[in-house]
DNA sequence: AGCGCTCCCGTGAGCGCTCACGGGACTGCC
DNA sequence: GGCAGTCCCGTGAGCGCTCACGGGAGCGCT
């Protein structure tokens, strides 16, 4: 592959006019011989064509996007890529969207709030909409999407924008009772640790176990990784030896937890039930399949599409309660 | 083929002139209030953004782009979102292209052929440069990237492009002779079954048995997913009931066999060994941890941003001997 | 010659936006 | 009054490309 090399120089976007003049021919020519274009002459494309190859030219997308403009560009923004639940979401979207023929821009924000801000700037000038988790305040989040489309995943305060939410109370809810009917008293939770306030699935947590009449102080959060819910559980029975069932803020933490739990030698789940939430196709491959209160994530990226959607054709946009994916009990080995 | 269908159905597109019309003022006024630039009065901003709004004005960012064009867009086409191979390189990717901010546009094949063609069509017209898993031939691939820079990944074969090779020959042999010295003489495989050859994978494994002096024939295809592996295991054991140990195409493959040889009963390693290829993360959490031959993902991931970049610049590109990552055997509790 | 037709190719216009510049209105100060 | 300075705001130009036209050249036919 030869290039030329600009040796100090700047080196100067190639235009399509300087392929034009290199090649003797018009601009017009140019665009008829790149696009496969009908009126030109087979010899003058070949010759077009060297000349492009010869000058390293790429066409300009934005021109090209300016003219015509066909494409849809959709940003997601997610906290992390390598957490399952995520890509699954993403996974879905990106389907989603491409029954539309739209392109989907994926951005990974590390779970950070600031990492946030400076992906919505640069995403703000990129995208047509955009769909994703952010923990950021809704006034920085409005700053930086002015008049764009904003579809928020699992946001729970009331806000200005659309949101999808994830209504987990009812699975949590059937998810104690299952452990109670187990004979579970004492049940403990490994939450989110990063974020300052607790998190919505541990009131459901509380609000659950309140409803069975059973204590839910026994807490602990921990990182959203695999090894940060073992060092969760080791913390947890640690604090709480009695504790007989675990219910985790996340699949992947549950999944540490098990492996944690296996370290300790107790069974799971005869000495130990462990309940999960997301319901990852992931929790299926552990020993034993991980029991978990399970999102449809299809649904979850197809929602975000058809909402994205409504917004950007001005039409009438889904309502709050069409917007919601409810967790739903996925019994398994685990518990 | 999927073509860009017509996606925005608005009735006609409303631009900054509208706005500017709307609220009385000029463009360029517009432009100010909606970019937070200085030099305007805060009334006449206010006057402006409402108008806006009011209009649902979405600033085109063709247009944006085509007069600052300082942002790059680089295209990763992988052939599985729910692989987490490939969603460790496509994070690697996002990652080391962050540092130079770049953004990373993600494209799921769903490891089609056909699929590749569409999506390489549409990429075309909206990025700078590709990095991707391709299989389809190399002419169609030329075709639909002219004069833009593409860099595959683990395609074997000489090829016009950049690739960055994947070498587990090593890793592999090494993989065999540890299985051999444990006392291993019957190893199958579970190889990838959708491809019409045998895989690269595949030849290593049979030129490090040979190498070995042990029978290499008993291999069965696999679908690319924990079922497909167990599966196949299932297979291979029926076929061949003395075999005791099996080197898998990747990890999900292998961590489907091992929860398939829990179910038959077999125990982990010590009736059945059990290696996969990869190197996931997600191999330490199942029981027990897989012994892989693993790939440092995010060299892979920052090597095709780094040789994008310096196809990009015009620079020396990397030589094909620099663009290999290698399979080094990671053993754990399977084998 | 004149006409119509096909095959190529070029020219003007414009997509929607930002940048550089110019300029009016108003202030303060000599 | 004159001048500089500040604060706003508007105008022309142009980013790189494609689309809609126009038009020359060559052909065959009347």
């Amino acid at each position: 592959m030869v290039l030329p090399s600009a040796a100090g120089t700047e080196p100067r976007k190639i235009t399509i006019n300087d392929v034009a003049k290199s090649a003797g021919v018009s601009r017009q020519t140019v665009s008829r011989a790149l696009n496969d274009k009908d009126e030109i002459d087979s010899d003058t494309k070949q010759r077009v064509l060297d000349a492009a190859r010869a000058l390293g030219y790429r066409p300009s997308r934005f021109a090209r996007g300016l003219v015509r403009q066909d494409t849809m560009t959709i940003g997601l923004v997610i906290p992390d890529l390598l957490n399952p639940f995520f890509t699954e979401v993403a996974a879905a979207a990106l389907e989603a969207a491409r029954t539309r023929g739209w392109q989907v821009v994926v951005y990974d924000t590390g779970d950070r709030a600031e990492e946030e801000l400076g992906t919505l700037q640069v995403i703000s000038s990129q995208v047509d909409a955009v769909i994703g988790y952010f923990s950021c305040p809704e006034g920085e989040l409005e700053k930086f999407t002015r008049g764009m489309p904003v579809v928020l995943i699992g946001r729970e305060q009331r806000t200005r924008f659309s949101a999808i939410r994830i209504d987990g109370a009812a699975g949590v809810h059937a998810a104690v009772a299952h452990l109670v009917a187990q004979g579970h008293t004492r049940i403990g939770m490994l939450d989110h640790h990063t974020r300052a306030e607790p998190s919505v699935r541990h009131e459901w947590f509380t609000t659950a176990a309140a409803a069975h009449g059973i204590e839910a102080g026994m807490v602990v959060g921990a990182d959203q990784t695999a090894d940060g819910g073992g060092a969760a559980l080791r913390t947890l029975l640690g604090e709480h030896p009695d504790v007989t069932a675990v219910f985790t803020f996340n699949d992947i933490i549950a999944i540490g937890a098990l492996r944690e739990a296996r370290r300790l030698g107790r069974n799971v789940p005869r000495d130990l039930a462990v309940i999960g939430f997301d319901g990852l196709q992931l929790g299926a491959l552990v020993e034993p399949p991980l029991t978990s209160v399970a999102l449809d994530t299809r649904q979850l990226g197809a929602l975000a599409i058809e909402q994205v959607a409504r917004l950007l054709s001005g039409g009438e946009a889904l309502a709050a309660d069409d917007l919601v994916v409810r967790g739903e009990l996925r019994l398994s080995g685990s518990a």
